[in-house]
DNA sequence: TCTAATTACTTGATGTGTCAACTAATTGTG
DNA sequence: CACAATTAGTTGACACATCAAGTAATTAGA
């Protein structure tokens, strides 16, 4: 009973989760996309390099400051490049490193798009959750955090 | 200061929620994969499909139980077919329908992949929280889903 | 200094998700 | 019954995310 009462909560609070989890960063999406028309993806990238105190990162670290894979960053730019959104340069000390910076095209779109989205922000996420319940999110948030670390494919290790 | 002290518990209760938004699920995914061979959203339909109480079920059925876009399930559903995972045959009553069914591979894997996936869920999940952060989950995700209704796919409406 | 390992990034394949445009079957309405 | 509207689903294009395998530059070690 006590067990019961248990798993009721745990799977009610699962399914909880992966309702907002599955449909509220997707939604942000489509409102970037809908008041400025660049993708999630894009907004994400552009907001990292106009946030930059200098003109433009290695992709490396781009990658490793949102927490992507090299490989989704390599792709993503490439595509981004191509829309004139960012600049790729070669890195003058190591041939192997790429710069990435903001164009003055991706700047503009981005000091639109910011303001929009800080409203729809607050909009569907801010405006409706109580102090105590932004609190609960940030313990939630690190308690997951910490038992997932291990499988991310940033964290893979090779076995020689 | 009040205000400065607002905003700041807003973007950190954003960043958190971010975080686990945009990994928990995703490192789900992964799991699924690495210990039954299914991607997520193949366990997703799997799972869907092998919890039904008869045998088949409507293509738009199905779509709408899982709150997904018609054309989404037509894609994965023609995937699962093609790999063996799922049967279609169009309805005897209504020939624009099709029947959805899960195939005997399919409920193989859907049978060792679902108690997997529910120790993984306890393991990064149920067992990582509260009751209390549980609750507070569940109250977060009404509060949200409240508010966002509108912008869903699903939703849209054509104007004439 | 030669070579093995590591690092930075690319590329192609595959699965996923969305959108717009489409076909075909069914239903509603005059 | 005819024809318009609706419903069910498909399709192709494109963006996205991940994986495995690759190339080229750099570094570390014998």
């Amino acid at each position: 009973m006590a067990q019961q009462g248990m798993k009721e909560l745990d799977s009610k609070a699962w399914r909880a989760f992966h309702k907002i989890g599955s449909r509220l960063l997707p939604h942000l999406g489509r409102q970037v996309t809908a008041h400025s028309g660049i993708t999630g993806a894009e907004y994400v990238v552009l907001t990292a390099l106009s946030e930059l105190p200098i003109d433009s990162v290695n992709l490396n670290r781009l990658a490793l400051g949102l927490g992507w894979e090299i490989s989704r960053m390599s792709h993503q730019i490439t595509r981004m490049q191509e829309a004139g959104l960012v600049k790729k340069t070669q890195s003058d000390s190591d041939a192997r490193c790429f710069d990435v910076s903001i164009t003055s095209k991706g700047r503009k779109i981005a000091e639109k798009a910011v303001p929009l989205q800080s409203l729809e922000i607050n909009h569907c996420f801010s405006q409706v959750l109580t102090s105590k319940q932004k609190e609960a999110l940030i313990e939630i948030s690190e308690a997951i955090s910490a038992h997932m670390r291990e499988s991310h494919p940033l964290n893979k290790k090779v076995v020689h």
